[in-house]
DNA sequence: TATTGTTATACTCTATAACTATA
DNA sequence: TATAGTTATAGAGTATAACAATA
């Protein structure tokens, strides 16, 4: 196989990735969340009620930035800041119900979304790039962190723009 | 076919989107790059010696942004930022000899990453893959930016972290 | 002493608006 | 009058470090 057939493979994949994120950031910005505010709404839908530094271990962040990025969501309606029932150094961040309903509609969105996109595909066609996937998720398990071979993907997907 | 058959496609899509968006800025930051500035410099590289003006264009920031990202890359002496010759008013950024190797560079580890990833897949999956990712390009194109189903797709990338 | 969240500070990316120099 | 690039200002996201209150 050539190198110019994997490399079109991959443009074709980054090309995907730029349209998807720029459609995702379009959309939450409709909503009035950014790609961060989104992240931590989505964290605290799966969680439950959370502490804020247990907010910055699930997404990988510093406690100061959630600081931020609760405080906006404070401000816009989508979460609560509340004294810790137990431990009175900490905050207990809690969805609003505006914020549960957007989670849920954003889901529904997504679901919809899944659909539109391959239910013209057969089955069988859907199986074989569900494997493709798998399979570069896989190689790229393999790889490993500290791999210096996964390399400039950025200027490229950019470039897609 | 079932929507969790095809939600897992998507689940799967934006797995991918994650860890190569997450990889690729991992290696930039190495090289003393942001992603916003390797664009800048990737579309240096196509274009050859851009004005500032064009830049913005391009790339599809205000004026005032590019200023401040050139600013960055003359100061990590990745590009010059000189006078135009023909208009005055004007500046014409250009890649130094460092700029022009970070950029081959990178090209070139994308290509050996482009073979690690599909070279163990067989010449029919890649091709079912690539058919698989044109579909889903078509799609998006057919939906067109106005449509309002292209969703919540962030948060649940930012959940797959 | 360790932990939670904050204030203080700083850097990057982004934007708009007003201004300067030039076309 | 229009265009290229800047200064001025603003806001979001990110980080570290110092500090308060609490455990």
């Amino acid at each position: 196989m050539t190198d110019a057939t994997m490399g079109g493979a991959l443009d074709r994949l980054l090309a995907v990735v730029v349209v998807l994120g720029r459609d995702a950031q379009h959309r939450l910005a409709e909503i009035g969340l950014s790609d961060a505010r989104a992240g931590l709404l989505w964290e605290l839908a799966r969680s439950g009620p959370t502490t804020q530094r247990r907010l910055a271990d699930l997404i990988g962040v510093s406690p100061r930035n959630i600081t931020g990025l609760v405080d906006g969501l404070v401000g816009t309606g989508f979460v609560t800041r509340e004294p810790h029932p137990d431990d009175r150094r900490a905050a207990l961040v809690t969805l609003t119900a505006h914020g549960t309903a957007v989670v849920v509609t954003l889901a529904e969105e997504q679901r919809v979304f899944a659909r539109q996109l391959f239910d013209g595909l057969p089955a069988a066609s859907l199986r074989s790039f569900v494997d493709g996937l798998d399979h570069v998720l896989g190689v790229i398990a393999e790889l490993g962190a500290d791999s210096p071979h996964l390399a400039g993907l950025l200027p490229a997907r950019l470039s897609a723009t």
